[in-house]
RNA sequence: GGGCGCUUAGCUCAGUUGGUAGAGCGUCAGCCUUACAAGCUGAAUGUCGUAGGUUCGAUCCCUGCAGCGCCCACCA
C-alpha cells in the first residue's frame, strides 16, 4: 500500500478480521519454552464456558494482553494461557432451565443422561467466548486452551483432593451450611451475599406452663424475624444474668399451634437489649440456635425442606406450603389464637445465593470441608515478606483480614455438573478412602461393595489450581518447570477471595511456591450514573457492538486510559470510546502525512545512528527516549493508565502538535534536510506504533504493514518484522537525552504561545507576520534563543525578531510574557484601543492578585527566616518577573489612551 | 456492628520527600492553515467536603464531624 493508495480512514471491521487471520498464520501469540529467554506467563481468569463477552472480561483481559505483548516484544518467552471454567452451578442451572422449557425435568432424566446434555451444551456454546476473546485482540496461545473439566485438569483436581485428604486437610463433617433451595445445593460462606431487607419483627406470646404442663397466664414474649420457624422451635433462651428472666430458667413454655412444651434455657449468646431478651430456638434452621442446641442437648426439628417447602413435621396444615406462604399462615393463625403480641417494622440482612439471588436457608447436613487455618497462615506470610506482591497495596488490608478470620471452606455441592468427589465408602467395613483412580475393592477389607460420594466439588476448587493445572501439574512437565510461578495475575477485586486467595493457598500447599509474583487488582466498571452494570438494568453495553461501532482498538485504548486500578470503580460513557477512536484516527493520519511526503521512495535508517544536526530532531529524539522510559517504568508498576497516558501525550502534544508542524517546511522544501526529517519522523512513528501496539494492536499492525510495504526499515530492528507483535521493543538508551534541545524548544514554544495569545486576544490573524522584539531577563534565555530564532518565526508567524534591551515598552508594540523574558509584538494600525484596554485591565488585576499572595510570603519574616534559601530566592525572582510584566502591561495600556 | 476507601473545575478524574493546583470531556471565542473539523489555536472556571491541630507555610501530615461507596459480620 503506497501513500497514494492509503485510505483516508482505517476500515476497522474489515481490517481486524484480516489481521487476526494473519496473526494466526504467523502464530504470533504462540508461547514456547525457551531456556535461553526469561519466562513470562499469565493465565487468563477462565470465563464461564457458556458465557458471552461482557465489559468485565474486557476489563480483565486488556491489561493481560498489554503485559503479554510487552514482554513478548521485550524478548521474553511469553505465554498467555486461555481457557474456560465449567462453572458448576451457573452452567447446571442454564441447562436445567433450557430442558425445563422443553418440558424435561432434570431429576427425571437421571444423572448420567443429564450430564450428557450438559456436555452437548458445552460443545455447542463453549467456543463462543473464546472467539470473542480473539476479537478483543487477546494474544493468548490458543493451542494451549484448557477447560477445567478436560482430562488433564480432571486429573489435577482429583490429585489435589487426594493429596489434601491424605494430609488431613480435607474432612467431612455435619455442619450448618448455607443452602440454596432453588439450586438445591450447599454453598460456601463467601458465596453468600448479604442484602438488607425491610421486614418485620413479630413478637409471639408463649405461655409458661405449670408443673403439670398446663399453660398459665404468665407469658414469655419472643421476638422473631421468621415466624414460620416457630413450628420447629425446641426451646427458648434467655441471658443467664437477665434479672427479668432469671427465675424462669428451667421451666417450660407451651409452643402455640404445635401444642408441645419446650424448655427455657440460659445462654450468654442472647443479647438482653435486643427485642424482649428472649430468643426462640429453632436449631434446625438457625446457626445460633444450632450451636445452642448442641450445648444444651435440644432436639432438631426440621420444618423446612431442601426445596423451601414445609415438611410433615411442620404439621399437616403447613406441610407442602412454600416457606413464605407458611409465614403468612403462621402469622394469621397466631393472631387468631391471640398469641401475637405485636408486629414491628424491622430491617435486617438476609443471606442470598450469589448465583440465583434466592434467600438461603441454613441447613444442617454432612458436607466436605477444607481446613483453612494452616493454609491461610502460609498465604499471609508470602505477602508479608514480599514473595507475592499485591497491587495496589491498599488491597492487602482486605486480604489479611480475610486470612485472619477465615473459616473452613465447604467444598461439596449437591450438583451433578462438576468434578465428582473422589471419595469411596466401603459398605462392608465403613472404610473411607480418596483415590484418583476409582478402586475396585476396599483397601482395608477387600470388599467390592464400594460407593463413590454423590456430591461434586465447588467450582472454585478446580479454579484454584489453574496457574499450575494448565501447565500440566501434577505431571512434572517442562512447561510447569519453566513457567511456574506465573509472573502476573490480573483479576477483579470482586474475586479476590473466591479465586486469587485460594490459588495462593493451593499453590503454596501443593507446589510449595507462590502461584504468581504479582497480583494486580482492578475495580469495576459502572454506568454513567454509577450503577453496577447488569443485564436486568440493561445498562451493560455489549462489547461486540462497541467494537463494531468504534473499532476494537478504540475500545481497548479507552479502557486502558480510564482503567479502574485498585479500589476505585470507573464510570463508562460513550465519550471515552469516542476519544479512543480519535486517537486511532490521529495515528492513522500522522502516518499518512509522512507517507504522502515519501513519493514511494524507500527510507532506510538506523535508529542508533541518526543525523541529529537539526535542533528539532535532537529534541524529539530526546523526548522519545524519555517517553519510552516513562512508559516502561509505569508498566513495571502495573500502572496501565499512566503508561498509556504518557505515550498518548507524547504522540499528540509533542510529536503531532509541535514536531510534525515544525518539520513541515522541511518536508515541503525537499532535499537533504527533508530526508533527515523523514528518517527521524519515521523512527518516532515506528516507535510510537510499537508502544501503542500493546493497547491498539490492530491499527498499529495495519500501519506497521504499510510502513513495511513502503520499504521503511531500521537497521537496528532486532525482531521479526513480519508482524509488529514480533518486533523488538524500543530501547530508550539509544535515543540521546538532550537537555539543551529541550530547553531551546521549550523557549520557542513559550514565545510562540505568547504571540498566539496576543494575536487571538486582539483578533489578529495567526498568520499575520508581525515584527517582534524580545527582552531577555536571563542569560540562559538569551543564549537558548539563537538556535530557535528561525523556527520561532515560522511557527509563530513573526516577520522579524530583534532583541530589545531597554526597559520601556516600544511605541506601537504590545507586551507579552514568556519563560525567561518579555516579548513585544508589533501592533497593526487598525485595532480597537478601548476593547484592548479593558481586556488588559482584567489581566493586570489577575496578575496583581497572584503577586499579592507571593509578596505576603516575602514580607513574612518567619518565612524568610525558616524556608530554604533557594525557595526564598525563587520566590523573589517570581515576584520581580511578575512586577515587570504588570508594569509593561500597564505602560502599554496607558499608551493606548 | 466492625474495617477500609473516597470527597479537587460544569462532568470524569490526576496530583509524595508539604512551597498558593492540573488533564480529558464540556462551555465560550477564532480558524475549512494542502495528515486529521473525530482537527487546530486560544480563553474562562476552583474558599482542594467541613471544623480544628502541627508548621514560616497544608489539597498533601494528625484529630473530630458530615456525605457517599465498598468489604466483612450468626444479633433472633
Amino acid at each position: 500500500m503506497s501513500a497514494e493508495e492509503m485510505p483516508k480512514q482505517f476500515a476497522h471491521q474489515e481490517a481486524e478480521k484480516r489481521i487476526s487471520q494473519m496473526w494466526d498464520t504467523l502464530q504470533v501469540s504462540r508461547g514456547k519454552v525457551d531456556k535461553t529467554k526469561k519466562p513470562f506467563c499469565v493465565v487468563i481468569p477462565p470465563p464461564n464456558v457458556t458465557g458471552i463477552l461482557h465489559m468485565g472480561h474486557v476489563l480483565d483481559n486488556v491489561p493481560q494482553d498489554v503485559m503479554t505483548r510487552w514482554h513478548r516484544m521485550r524478548g521474553y518467552a511469553a505465554v498467555w494461557i486461555p481457557g474456560t471454567d465449567h462453572a458448576g452451578i451457573a452452567t447446571q442451572n442454564v441447562v436445567k432451565r433450557t430442558l425445563e422449557k422443553e418440558g424435561i425435568k432434570m431429576r427425571d432424566l437421571g444423572r448420567e443422561e443429564f450430564l450428557k446434555r450438559v456436555w452437548a451444551f458445552k460443545e455447542k456454546h463453549g467456543s463462543i467466548i473464546i472467539e470473542q476473546l480473539k476479537r478483543l485482540g487477546c494474544s493468548c496461545d490458543w493451542e494451549r486452551e484448557r477447560f477445567t473439566m478436560d482430562d488433564g485438569l480432571m486429573k489435577a483436581v482429583l490429585t489435589a483432593f487426594v493429596q489434601l485428604f491424605d494430609k488431613g486437610l480435607i474432612y467431612r463433617g455435619k455442619r450448618m451450611v448455607n443452602w440454596c433451595t432453588t439450586c438445591m445445593t450447599a454453598l460456601a460462606d463467601d458465596e453468600v451475599e448479604h442484602g438488607t431487607h425491610g421486614s418485620h419483627l413479630w413478637h409471639l406470646k408463649y405461655p409458661l406452663v405449670d408443673d403439670s404442663g398446663n399453660p398459665t397466664d404468665e407469658m414469655l414474649i419472643v421476638a422473631t424475624t421468621r415466624p414460620e420457624t416457630m413450628l420447629g422451635d425446641t426451646g427458648v433462651a434467655v441471658h443467664p444474668d437477665d434479672p427479668r428472666y432469671k427465675k424462669i430458667v428451667g421451666r417450660r413454655v407451651l409452643l402455640p399451634i404445635q401444642n408441645r412444651t419446650i424448655p427455657v434455657i440460659a445462654d450468654d449468646f442472647v443479647d438482653q437489649k435486643f427485642g424482649t431478651g428472649v430468643v426462640k430456638l429453632t436449631p434446625a434452621h438457625d446457626p445460633n440456635d444450632y450451636q445452642a442446641a448442641l450445648k444444651h442437648n435440644l432436639p432438631l426439628e426440621t420444618v423446612i425442606g431442601d426445596d423451601g417447602k414445609m415438611t410433615e413435621a411442620a404439621g399437616a396444615a403447613y406441610a407442602g406450603l412454600d416457606r413464605y406462604q407458611a409465614r403468612k399462615k403462621v402469622v394469621a393463625d397466631l393472631e387468631a389464637l391471640g398469641a401475637m403480641e405485636k408486629i414491628e417494622k424491622h430491617s435486617h440482612a438476609v443471606g442470598e445465593c450469589y448465583r440465583c439471588k434466592s434467600v438461603l436457608e441454613p441447613k444442617v447436613s454432612d458436607q466436605w470441608f477444607v481446613k483453612m487455618r494452616p493454609l491461610a497462615e502460609k498465604a499471609k506470610q508470602v505477602v508479608v515478606d514480599g514473595q507475592l506482591k499485591i497491587v495496589p497495596e491498599s488491597e492487602k488490608h482486605d486480604y489479611f483480614h480475610w486470612m485472619d478470620t477465615i473459616q473452613d471452606w465447604c467444598i461439596s455441592r449437591q450438583l451433578w455438573w462438576g468434578h465428582r468427589i473422589p471419595v469411596y465408602y466401603c459398605d462392608s467395613c465403613s472404610h473411607v478412602t480418596a483415590k484418583v483412580e476409582a478402586p475396585s475393592q476396599c483397601e482395608k477389607c477387600g470388599s467390592s461393595k464400594l460407593r463413590q460420594d454423590e456430591d461434586v466439588l465447588d467450582t472454585w476448587f478446580s479454579s484454584q489450581l489453574w496457574p499450575f493445572s494448565t501447565l500440566g501439574w501434577p505431571d512434572k512437565t517442562e512447561e510447569l518447570n519453566f513457567w511456574y510461578p506465573n509472573n502476573w495475575l490480573m483479576s477483579g477485586r470482586d474475586i479476590l477471595f473466591f479465586w486469587d486467595a485460594r490459588m495462593i493457598m493451593a499453590g503454596l500447599e501443593l507446589l510449595g511456591e507462590v502461584p504468581f509474583r504479582t497480583l494486580a487488582l482492578h475495580g469495576l466498571v459502572r454506568d454513567s450514573q454509577g450503577r453496577k452494570l447488569s443485564k436486568s438494568l440493561g445498562n451493560s453495553p455489549d462489547p461486540l457492538n462497541l467494537f463494531d461501532q468504534y473499532g476494537t482498538d478504540a475500545v481497548r485504548v479507552a479502557i486502558a486510559l480510564n482503567y479502574p486500578m485498585g479500589r476505585q470503580d470507573t464510570k463508562l460513557n460513550d465519550e471515552i470510546f469516542k476519544s479512543g477512536q480519535g486517537l486511532v484516527i490521529k495515528l492513522w493520519n500522522s502516518t499518512r502525512l509522512l507517507l504522502s511526503n515519501l513519493k514511494g521512495e524507500a527510507v532506510a535508517s538506523d535508529s542508533r545512528k541518526l543525523d541529529l544536526s537539526a535542533l528539532e530532531d535532537r529534541w524529539i529524539i530526546s523526548r522519545l527516549g524519555e517517553v519510552i522510559k516513562t512508559h516502561d517504568d509505569y508498566l513495571e508498576k502495573s500502572d496501565i493508565v499512566h503508561a498509556v497516558g504518557a505515550i498518548r501525550s507524547f504522540f499528540w502534544d509533542d510529536y503531532c502538535d509541535w514536531y510534525l508542524e515544525i518539520i513541515k517546511t522541511r518536508l515541503w522544501a525537499g532535499g537533504e534536510s527533508k530526508q533527515r526529517a523523514l528518517e527521524v519522523a519515521l523512527v518516532c512513528q515506528r516507535t510510537i506504533l510499537k508502544m501503542l501496539h500493546l493497547y491498539m494492536p490492530f491499527v498499529t499492525e495495519e500501519l506497521w504493514q504499510t510502513l513495511q510495504q513502503n520499504h521503511i526499515t531500521d537497521a537496528a530492528e532486532e525482531g521479526d518484522i513480519r508482524s509488529i507483535a514480533l518486533a523488538s521493543w524500543p530501547k530508550a538508551e539509544i535515543y540521546p537525552k538532550d537537555n539543551d534541545a529541550e530547553a531551546q524548544i521549550g523557549l520557542m514554544a513559550s514565545i510562540v504561545r505568547g504571540v498566539r495569545d496576543v494575536k487571538q486576544n486582539l483578533n489578529i490573524s495567526l498568520k499575520a507576520g508581525l515584527a517582534s522584539k524580545l527582552l531577555f531577563l536571563t542569560d540562559t534565555a538569551r543564549h537558548n534563543f539563537e538556535p530557535v530564532r528561525g523556527v520561532t518565526q515560522t511557527i509563530g508567524g513573526i516577520s522579524d525578531i530583534v532583541e530589545h534591551s531597554e526597559k520601556s515598552t516600544p511605541a506601537g508594540y504590545v507586551p507579552f510574557k514568556f519563560d525567561g523574558g518579555i516579548g513585544y509584538l508589533q501592533l497593526p494600525q487598525d485595532i480597537d484601543a478601548k476593547d484592548i484596554s479593558s481586556k488588559l485591565m482584567a489581566r493586570i488585576e489577575k496578575l496583581q492578585k497572584t503577586l499579592a499572595g507571593i509578596e505576603r510570603n516575602l514580607q513574612n519574616a518567619d518565612f524568610v527566616a525558616n524556608a530554604p534559601a533557594a525557595l526564598v530566592e525563587e520566590t523573589k525572582g517570581k515576584a520581580d518577573e511578575m512586577k515587570e510584566s504588570i508594569a509593561k502591561l500597564d505602560d502599554f495600556r496607558k499608551s493606548l489612551q
